[in-house]
DNA sequence: TATTCACAGGTTTTTGAAAACATATTTTCA
DNA sequence: TGAAAATATGTTTTCAAAAACCTGTGAATA
């Protein structure tokens, strides 16, 4: 469904959101070992979200990277655009370019049902709303 | 959704459907134009399903490869397992290992209903539908 | 029965995502 | 104000999927 690396900074995501409570601040080796991706490579994959603005980041001592108030409104859409391109929201599931409603291939009406589908679960799921859930153990990120 | 292999596995056995017709053989190189698959891989892709029996071939002038009745009635689902496996009716959306009912990661319930309607739709999507919608110009596998 | 056609299948090459590494830059705080 | 801590960023390496190549083998038919 999502690439590797839209996997880790889904992980990487939900895991600031449970942690980063009023802007605090969490290191990448934190961050890296709570979401069970590769430390340089998922401190890349922050920075780019960084850049977009999903994530905020301090440098220095006591530094790291946070969520602010809006960004933990996101959505888990806006991670996956950020991160693979909006491919998964609108690409046909063949694989064929000129594949659209006009000109559907044989799967077409069958698999936009699903995606529609897909991207109003991925819409509607907020990183807010996985902090409860984790905090009660309702829910896990990793093997406890 | 599906790997390029799957992806050029489907189209060609879709192609096969409408092509080979009371068993009718049809060319490697044919199979290749039409599901738009680069013809060496899209051979040992073929050779693959044939080794699993999800479509009949004969060496020799005139030979090729077919579809059996039976073959024609196997879905997409059929051919994703044959290729990719099943990690697509059963891995965790964020990719987790330890991720179950017991132990749910944090958008598995709504993925789950996903991954549910995704296995409906693979499942009920036999090859013997899609030729006469081919054949009737309400589906294309290609630009025409 | 020999020739030719087309699949069978092993090997190699290419490509791009994923991962790892090294260095620069910024910020904090003693 | 300088040392240490932490992110920023560019480069390199690894690895597996995808693609290409080449020779072997079986079947049809003239």
């Amino acid at each position: 469904m999502f690439s590797k690396t839209c996997e880790y900074a889904i992980r990487a995501m939900i895991f600031l959101a449970q942690k980063s409570v009023g802007g605090k601040r969490i290191g990448i080796k934190e961050i890296a070992k709570g979401s069970g991706a590769p430390e340089y490579f998922i401190a890349k994959v922050m920075q780019n979200l960084c850049r977009e603005g999903l994530v905020q980041s301090m440098k220095g001592p006591r530094g790291g990277f946070y969520l602010s108030e809006q960004n933990a409104q996101c959505s888990i859409a806006d991670i996956v655009r950020a991160v693979d391109g909006d491919a998964i929201f609108t690409a046909c599931g063949l694989g064929l370019h000129q594949c659209s409603e006009a000109n559907p291939c044989p799967i077409h009406h069958e698999y936009k049902g699903i995606r529609e589908a897909t991207n109003q679960m991925l819409e509607s799921a907020q990183l807010t709303s996985f902090k409860d859930e984790l905090d009660n153990q309702k829910s896990f990120l990793k093997l406890h």
